[in-house]
DNA sequence: ATCTATATATGATCAAGGTCATATTAAAAT
DNA sequence: ATTTTAATATGACCTTGATCATATATAGAT
């Protein structure tokens, strides 16, 4: 038996870290096999030994993406759920976000999920009604705002997020993620 | 002197058509020149008699779509800036605007104008500054919010259709276009 | 009717990239 | 140390699609 048997998982693991940041960043199309196994050091041949095709690399690399979320983080003690959503979301709405490399892919593969195939299709909707789960919790145990509002705060901070990389004005992005975050703190009752 | 002086003019116009459609619905990548080509009855080759590239057709149907937008269009009399902002934005927010053939590339395009040259990202910019620009004067006229408050909302529309459409669950995708109706309410202060 | 300039069509070229067949390498077990 | 088997690398294949060179067709002017 060659290799230990954790090996290959971990190089799985490291191909999909690659294709995570490579497919949020550039999308299906702009991202070659061979770009994200040069990413992780590997080479294209050694590719289908763990996935099946490039699409399923795709679906497998939101999903983990989704799994790997700021999001995911437990709340730490002590701190109050209105506190940490409110943090949460300011640092989603925030300029670093929109220009760093650990994107939301929720926001920056917005558009390029509705082209891709169904079991794509299925992990996205997945990955979108658990932000709303999580967020839906905080609200809930502080009666922050009515959950069916979430909604339109999910769609707000990810339209919000995916439009701002588009935009070649810098001031009218600070627009933009400010209004947003102010709406935030309207509909969370921040003071 | 062959064929009429508006005859290419017409052409052009045919292709743009075809190109807003296909561009929108499919992205960049997943449209090919043959595509726009066949989609108004003619080929391959007379395509380069009217644009210089592929880029170039994506960034001036891209304009096409802004200027014959819904948006543009002007109020009709005897309605109330209220009672019209807030029908274009239920159009908006519609299962038909998500699932129609004629979509706003604001939202359709969000994540794909990113990957373009800076040409697209600047019709981008002027287009949502536009839309931007558009509804605040509505706004304005009858004190409905204050103007910062748009980014947020053109944001969350935005955000929904662009979300709404990868989503392989109806009644979630109600959930979402509903919810941001209502918060458009809301902010309008319709009754 | 003929001529001519321009719009459109056809065929060819070239590069890119997903996938696969085959070769090589590395590590674990004896 | 040798063997073995899976992981990884290399090279090739084949399709697709953007672009261009060339051919054809069309409508206006004479």
């Amino acid at each position: 038996m060659p290799y230990s048997p954790a090996h290959k998982e971990k190089t799985r693991d490291r191909i999909l870290q690659s294709a995570r940041t490579l497919f949020s960043m550039k999308g299906f199309d702009a991202v070659t096999v061979n770009d994200v196994m040069s990413d992780c050091s590997l080479t294209r041949g050694a590719f289908y030994a763990h996935f099946k095709s490039k699409a399923e690399l795709y679906q497998k690399a939101l999903r983990f993406s989704a799994v790997n979320s700021e999001l995911a983080r437990p709340k730490p003690e002590g701190v109050s759920s209105k506190q940490w959503l409110s943090q949460l979301l300011d640092a989603y709405l925030s300029f670093e976000h929109v220009c760093g490399d650990r994107p939301c892919p929720l926001a920056f593969m917005a558009t390029d999920i509705a082209l891709r195939d169904e079991a794509t299709k299925g992990t996205y909707t997945d990955t979108y009604r658990n932000m709303n789960r999580v967020i839906m919790g905080y609200v809930d145990e502080e009666s922050l705002c009515d959950k069916e509002s979430v909604f339109a705060l999910t769609s707000m901070i990810i339209g919000a997020v995916a439009i701002a990389r588009n935009l070649d004005d810098r001031e009218l992005v600070d627009n933009v993620l400010t209004s947003c975050r102010e709406r935030v703190r309207f509909m969370l009752g921040v003071v």
